[in-house]
DNA sequence: CGCTGCTTTGATTCGTATCAATAGCAGTGG
DNA sequence: CCACTGCTATTGATACGAATCAAAGCAGCG
């Protein structure tokens, strides 16, 4: 079982909100595990039978085309959930890309407690309509931005996110948990054109790379302006 | 108020379940509504303060770029749920494409019925995950698929949609309730491009193209492999 | 019959992918 | 500490697929 009360997402991943002794039942049926960077929780297509919370660390959902081409369709952070409740096969691959802590539960537990705790029912479902939300504007964007736009979009979608995880003092400089290949897989681009763009872009002053990972959006305003 | 006992989709509609003293109650909060074909149910960025369920007909879901290019981000068909539960503004635009009929809730008093009826909450986020699942496989194809993989998807799967509606007795022969640039739209294709791959399909022998609107899959095993 | 709007076909351009080579950083072991 | 190795990132040259621009064909409808 997991300890809920030193848990570092608790008041803010589907659990918040539990009563005390919900909370306990819960936590009795999760477990924590730790996934190096790299790793895959999930494999597309595989009837995995686990669902969970995300306490620390970054990992990517991808679903692969028939030709081996890859396409990052999600980003979880802490305190997001990860899985597919109430169905048989997870259609994607969850993989880490930095070191990872997850809280697990058995998929067919975890449905039969969400489906007698309408509480919880309903922050899965208010967190499913959001990430539909995200999905279909991140449909817009692979179907009908430019390379330079889908680029702009990302650094102030990633931004966004990072400041909110609260993790970053200043939401212009920010590290990056992706490398290259890893932006290009998420914009639907290849790894140069992606690398083309950023050259670009520091090169008209729009921002700095200080390393491989870290970003300083210099100018936010023509950023916008850029991601269209 | 509507009158479920007669609804066309009482069976398949997220309506489907509830007791006859629940139905009743939410049978008062609904009212019917035609839309002519082109006509907008709610508009991207409006705070519109609807629900409904599709009656009869087909509506798209937009997004449009800030330059105006639009992509389709969804497809409704009869007994799906259209709007957004638990949120300010709605993400996209709803538009008929053919004539249709919806069934209207205000939005504050379907989410205050949903937040009492976990039964009804359960479809609603049963239908919000299969949604994902399926904006999420669209993300693949929008960012990885080319042309002559788009179209062979998309006919695929609007054959098994079709077919899944029960209208058409052969799944192998459909009428789309789309035109061409409408396509072009879901697929993130230009309409040039989209015609031109159904010409050479049909060239290929792969189907046959009788009138503007009617497809009959001729190949389909082809059809899958060149969907890659 | 002749509009009107949608679709198809053709010619050309442009953006991104692909192919290829180099550069730079991180970790390893001498 | 530095050479070596492997991996990731960058830059360059070219090819290719889809967009764009332009025009013609075709169906539905007054």
């Amino acid at each position: 079982m997991s300890d809920c009360a030193s848990c570092a997402v608790r008041n803010r991943a589907i659990c918040s909100g539990l009563d005390p002794d919900e909370l306990a039942e819960l936590g009795q049926m999760g477990r924590r595990q730790q996934i190096k960077a790299g790793h895959t929780l999930l494999w597309e297509g595989d009837d995995v039978p686990l669902v969970a919370n995300v306490l620390r660390g970054v990992l990517k959902l991808v679903v692969a085309s028939s030709a081996g081409r890859e396409q990052i369709v999600g980003v979880v952070f802490p305190s997001d959930f990860i899985g597919r409740p109430f169905g048989e096969e997870s259609p994607y691959s969850v993989t880490a890309i930095t070191d990872a802590e997850v809280c697990i539960y058995n998929r067919n537990s975890f449905d039969a407690f969400a489906s007698t705790h309408p509480h919880l029912q309903q922050k899965l479902l208010h967190r499913t309509l959001d990430e539909l939300d995200r999905a279909r504007y991140w449909m817009m964007l692979l179907g009908r931005k430019s390379a330079s736009e889908r680029v702009a979009s990302f650094l102030l979608d990633i931004s966004d996110r990072l400041s909110a995880q609260g993790g970053e003092a200043d939401a212009e400089a920010f590290e990056l948990p992706f490398g290259r290949q890893q932006i290009a897989d998420i914009l639907g681009l290849t790894i140069e054109t992606t690398c083309r763009q950023l050259t670009r872009m520091r090169s008209d002053g729009l921002l700095d790379l200080p390393s491989r990972r870290t970003v300083v959006i210099h100018d936010r305003r023509a950023m916008e302006r850029m991601a269209g």
